[in-house]
DNA sequence: CTGTTTTATTTTACGACGCAAAATAAATTT
DNA sequence: AAATTTATTTTGCGTCGTAAAATAAAACAG
């Protein structure tokens, strides 16, 4: 489904003005391209949805003072929730301008149905709007965000962990519940709409966002639009082949996928390997990280080359898929500042070796530290590019 | 620069209209979801710049008997033109069903600069028409394919053999000379633009081209439109690193990029080298494949091994890129089919076994023969895709 | 203090587009 | 010949975005 003229024309008013905030009319005209009287009016509904609200300016100098214009953080408020490392469920609210305003820990104990975790997801979300301080009926809508493939068009999963299957009407479900509109969407697109609303991605058409922490993902977005796959593949990196033959397994099934390499569970289960011992759990992988980071830091060269290795693999991955579609910017993320310490050395330099001349462009691509609240700021963004229904 | 609702309507009328051909109003309706009355009156202005023309149909039952509509082929003639490998000018004269109506080849003895380039593509072309049965005047439009980096949008050469510098405004040049409207593309695109018309790709929305001839790219459409990336690297592919350490060196500067792997120039060069010989010039490159698959036909190892390399290679590259963006359609392209006989088998099975379960799909991937035709062809496609100013 | 100038925003008038419903057209069936 | 059926066109309407004109709100000049 195509956006139609109007609801881009919104979206790039709203854009502008989130980008630029504060902003007179006048200057959105400029910045969008769009006649005044245009800006008027769309401006005029804006305000009337309360979003956002006028500032009185002391006049700068000659002629009418402009009016300038801001997001009304209070115009709406969204609840943003995920599964964490840890296994709980957070919830957490936030305004507009992506600003956490509340937020709220459940433990999930779910059967392993995705009705019983869509009922999860509702009671926890339920509890983090009771306990805090926004009234419910300012809640404009839930996004939920998932380790799993999921079309954010209709709101249904198509796979998640065991779950294979018929699309399962997941935000439906939460939203019968709650009686609250809820988009769902793969949590790697929620840490691109954070960015393209809030962080580094503000006014960059075209840009791709990485995560690489626990696990490795990625998404697009490609002329001011995330990109959505036809199962929600658009930019998935993890099962890039960098090991031809005799490469580690995968979860995939095959062998040699980047991801095998490249992510914390990856050093963390190679190092245990080395080690003869047994894959630690999913929750004990941080502190296993943690110790592999301080055995790093006291001169440790089995852990260090075994960072370094992820570290090449993604470079030299990321610089094949920068040769393939040459983005503005690529925006890696992730929770720990320690990995990136020793991945970012060798990581540059295999980027260096393996970008096309012409592409190599020192800054295109960056670390960035993220945190579990980036989900939540991505909701607010998924709302806010959704507001005329569009995806 | 995005299309707006109105090109973009007019668009897909001429879209399903080109692809169900011959079709009715109403039928046209259903298919791309519009309004009767819209149909009416887009099918209007079409008829009247003589692009379609109405059938009369024999009634085929009850109530008023259905219009077919066709596209007319005599509706506007386009002239196609490139280079050819053995360093010829080729400019054909397509109709708008693509169909080659004239062709003429010019000898090209370009003194390198981009001025001369155009001056003997602007003669060649005049050439053509001359010695056509088509009128000048019927010649709505010029598309000219060069193997360069192109930005379509504004018909300026970025990047072509030993020149580099300002964007040179080629389409421009020989539209002055002429008087007849001129567009430039890169000659991967043309390909793909030939084949969302006239092609396999005719009705898909999200598919990649990929030519596997004497050199080696790649153009993608998505969501019914090509991809122009920033240089015009949208899906560059000859430069993913394939062989990460000692690989072959790359006319890029790099080494181990898939194109010294995959496509004849490279099989033809490395048999050069395994023999002692000097690298053959461009002209002969094709000769010398000849003579190659002749011993690979009669069981010669080595060049069976050769070839069988570069389809491996190939299979990974497009096996990581279906895992990346799970295109519908891949179509790779080649004169010759000698090749696909020695590369298909290597290549599917590097394919399978490098493409996610989830994304395995017999048949998404096809060999699909051409010849240089299809770049004129890409030129009727290339006017048709910018009748309503959009790219 | 009043008129002029400057800059910002809004209003007005208009044209383009696409849709729904109604009208018309052109056949077959009764 | 009238009714029915299906296809296409016409009509009337609402929305959108623009250019030009009007209005608003300030500083400046005298």
């Amino acid at each position: 489904m195509r956006m139609s003229d109007h609801a881009f024309n919104r979206l790039s008013v709203l854009k502008k003005l989130r980008a630029a905030e504060p902003v007179s009319r006048t200057a959105l005209a400029r910045l969008t391209g769009l006649n005044g009287a245009t800006i008027t009016s769309i401006v005029r509904d804006l305000v009337a949805r309360g979003l956002i609200v006028e500032e009185q300016l002391a006049s700068p100098g000659r002629g009418r003072p402009r009016i300038n214009l801001r997001i009304n953080p209070e115009g709406a408020f969204v609840v943003g929730a995920t599964m964490t490392d840890d296994g709980d469920l957070l919830a957490e609210i936030a305004d507009l301008r992506g600003h956490i305003v509340s937020s709220h820990r459940d433990e999930l104990n779910s059967n392993g149905t995705l009705t019983d975790l869509a009922q999860k997801f509702a009671e926890a979300i339920a509890n983090a709007i009771a306990a805090s301080p926004i009234p419910a009926d300012r809640v404009a809508q839930i996004g939920i965000g998932l380790p799993a493939i999921v079309d954010s068009r209709n709101g249904t999963v198509e796979h998640l962990q065991t779950f294979t299957g018929a699309p399962f009407p997941f935000a439906l479900t939460v939203e019968r519940e709650l009686g609250i509109p809820t988009r769902v969407d793969n949590s790697i697109n929620l840490l691109a709409r954070a960015e393209h609303w809030f962080g580094e991605g503000t006014g960059v058409a075209d840009f791709m966002v990485v995560l690489l922490d626990l696990g490795l993902g990625a998404a697009r977005y490609h002329e001011g639009q995330l990109l959505l796959g036809s199962h929600g593949i658009a930019a998935e990196l993890g099962h890039t082949k960098i090991v031809p033959e005799g490469g580690r397994p995968c979860g995939c099934g095959a062998h040699g996928c980047l991801q095998a390499y490249s992510s914390i569970s990856a050093i963390v289960y190679q190092a245990a390997e080395i080690a003869g011992e047994a894959r630690p759990g999913i929750p004990a992988i941080r502190n296993r990280f943690a110790a592999l980071i301080d055995r790093a830091r006291s001169g440790d060269r089995e852990v260090v080359d075994l960072i370094a290795r992820g570290g090449r693999y993604l470079g030299r991955a990321l610089a094949n898929h920068i040769n393939m579609r040459a983005p503005e910017r690529v925006i890696v993320l992730t929770k720990s500042p320690d990995l990136v310490d020793f991945v970012s050395g060798p990581f540059f330099e295999a980027l260096h070796r393996d970008t096309l001349p012409l592409l190599r462009d020192l800054g295109r691509v960056t670390f960035k530290e993220t945190d579990d609240s980036a989900f939540a700021r991505g909701a607010a963004a998924m709302v806010l590019e959704q507001l005329y229904g569009s995806w």
